[in-house]
DNA sequence: ATTATCTATAGATCTATAGATAATGC
DNA sequence: ATTATCTATAGATCTATAGATAATGC
């Protein structure tokens, strides 16, 4: 078992990684304006500063942590499971799972979260979707069904409205898929 | 024709509710955190002091704006037509619309605005909405569609992913109330 | 010698309050 | 006399930086 040294030794590396996972774990939790750089810090178990000769400023900080999120994924689903594998990660419960759109859900005052978002819906997931039907509108079909995949993350993370809080994600992800048929069906 | 006057006299009232409405422009507009005590008093054109003194703090205004959100709406509307209605009244860029959704949307790091929102939704649309169907998950269900009208609000006003931000409202309309019927229909 | 880390603090906010001023109505 | 409004500022943040300290590798 080798487990992670308690005192690191002097480590820029380990420690630029400490501060971007104890900043993506707080911008997740209370959003970027009531996260200080203090607290990242001190999660990250580092002195503060050098949260600002690693990144800059705790703007640049959150800027990687957009950029990095959710890029795999994609490319490594066929299309028609798209929506039911995205669906379903986002459903999960698991403590390992991406939590770049709670950060974005929490950080909806802050510009370059709603462009990181913008960019990467946008040119992976809704493209992809796109292709599922040939309706001439297909490209506003992909965004809707985008938008109920964000307003469910938004339910169940921020809002906290039950009975869809606390919903198995199975039986959403049968509700939703079923729905989402109508409107990404090939007319033929 | 009666203009208001420029230079106001001394109303108390008068002077709240100018606190009121530019609270209410500038939380929609930049969201709680973002907004300062001395911007809503400038737009008010009010001293900064008289906030505190009319509202006692800048949470307790914030939740004053939250409270006095689309309280009618609803009773006045048939319940087979109240997701349609309240899909085009979020659609619509009236200049007069109610913002209190941009509030919470651009708002979602602060507790109270979550409260707001899932008291409102749930124990006002939500009930309606779960009349519609006889579904022994009908709660679910509503909360579903809630969740999408939610999620078109957060892509049109925050994200402003195209082509759904621009997107015509009786497009929108049409696509979801098509599939949102899948939700919501009666079975027999 | 290099550079990761830490100390101390500047400088810019921002909310909130105490107390002064002045316009109104009896 | 009452009370709406304004002045001035306390006090608590928060981001960011300059420069000191100390651990590492050649």
């Amino acid at each position: 078992m080798t487990e992670e040294p308690r005192v690191r030794k002097r480590d820029a590396a380990a420690t630029r990684a400490s501060l971007l996972d104890a900043a993506a774990a707080l911008f997740a939790e209370r959003g970027f304006d009531r996260t200080t750089v203090r607290d990242i810090a001190k999660l990250a178990g580092v002195n503060q500063a050098l949260l600002f000769r690693y990144f800059g400023s705790k703007d640049a900080l959150f800027e990687e942590i957009l950029a990095r999120g959710g890029r795999e994924q994609i490319a490594t689903t066929p299309p028609d499971e798209l929506l039911g594998t995205a669906l379903r990660s986002m459903l999960e419960s698991d403590t390992r799972r991406d939590r770049t759109l709670d950060v974005y859900l929490r950080s909806t005052g802050h510009d370059s979260a709603a462009a990181a978002v913008r960019r990467q819906l946008g040119e992976e997931y809704a493209r992809v979707l796109a292709t599922l039907t040939d309706a001439d509108d297909a490209e506003l079909r992909a965004d809707l069904v985008l938008a109920w995949l964000l307003g469910i993350g938004l339910v169940r993370e921020i809002t906290g409205k039950e009975p869809l809080a606390s919903a198995d994600p199975d039986d959403v992800c049968r509700l939703v898929l079923g729905a989402a048929r109508t409107l990404l069906e090939r007319s033929g």
